[in-house]
DNA sequence: GTCTATATACAGATAGAC
DNA sequence: GTCTATCTGTATATAGAC
């Protein structure tokens, strides 16, 4: 990967004013912050570095001083998720265990998983089409228990993907598509929200026999 | 590149008076399928008419001929699922009859699905997203039932989503995300899959007083 | 109904001044 | 670290011949 320089450790050189790792530092959070936001609304493809950079007020020629390509910024800004998710999967915890860890991912990457669910093509170009088949893949393996029937990789399934579901209706993801609350009504969160998407993961994944 | 001029169908030639598109018709649905299939795998935007026709075998301003644009194109594939599931909530079913026809929507529009699923840049591009937004609030809903505390819309919502994804596990619309089966093991299908299906809904939409 | 050729637009990316 | 200016590729879409 090509580097123009290291804005890091450039600013304390001379009797500027403090301009240390924090403004470089700043300034690329700032364009993942932004690229994320669009990258969700708009879809990555439909996401033009033009928009992002006016929406920060720089120019284009400015990102690439900070991403040497588009590529790399949507990299940079689905990585953390994909690397802490594989993490967890290798360490082959209980179903307990799994669920509890897989709320907290949903909650510190709330964008980025709402991102890669809903744009294909983001993942495409991230790279991430196999690692993330491998990652559902695990998970599904470690839901459905030892030796799973085709039914038990069915419920499996059906429970990951409605815990994610369910944080979405809790957190109010995509309001438009969940019907609107009454005065004063509010959905769980914090710990009881994990406590309520556990309990209807394990409902999904009672035993099979009664199907 | 093929050249051949006269593609196929003139069986209906003397019935121009009654069916006069009869001949583009064979066409049309060509073009719709390829396009499916390639929106499909490789998103709305990242597909262009240049390969869509090439993989028909025409060229780009043959594909113009048929449809007035990219998006016209897209609007004319999503059309029958939007419009039969708009259809489906607007009859008010109750719980079972709902989530029935609802797989059988799944099994009749899978790829369909998948698209709109998986890429909401064309959903976008489509201008579904108000509508399809609609739809989902208005299934949840119905799946909610009366008098719906905010427990009963997140299980609403999760069982919705866990249909759609045991759906897919069942009928391995993505193979890699799935654990293998062992020889001679199969998923269950046709009516046997949509009382699995229908008992996995049941099962997250239990009342909520044991949560 | 399909072709060749082209108009037009905008994307990602680079060079070099400041 | 950001700018202006520009290169280059490719996309959608159109014009007009056959």
């Amino acid at each position: 990967m090509r580097r123009n320089s290291h804005p890091e450790s450039e600013a304390v050189s001379g009797n500027e004013h403090l301009r240390p790792a924090h403004d470089a530092m700043g300034t690329k959070e700032r364009i993942q912050q932004v690229a994320l936001e669009l990258f969700v609304v708009h879809g990555y493809e439909k996401t033009s570095l033009r928009e992002i950079a006016d929406r920060l007020g720089i120019t284009k020629a400015a990102l690439y001083y900070h991403y040497a390509s588009k590529q790399e910024l949507l990299k940079s800004v689905t990585q953390p998720l994909i690397d802490e998710f594989e993490v967890l999967v290798a360490t082959d915890p209980d179903r307990e265990t799994l669920l509890r860890a897989y709320v907290d991912l949903l909650n510190r990457h709330q964008a980025v998983f709402q991102l890669v669910a809903n744009d294909h093509a983001s993942l495409a170009a991230a790279e991430l089409v196999e690692r993330s088949a491998k990652l559902r893949r695990e998970t599904v393996r470690q839901l459905a228990g030892p030796d799973p029937r085709p039914i038990d990789y069915i419920l499996a399934g059906a429970a990951f993907s409605a815990v994610a579901q369910a944080f979405s209706v809790a957190r109010s993801v995509e309001p438009d598509a969940t019907p609107a609350l009454p005065e004063g009504a509010a959905y769980p969160d914090g710990q009881e929200l994990t406590e309520v998407l556990l309990a209807i993961a394990l409902r999904v994944l009672n035993p099979a026999e009664n199907l």
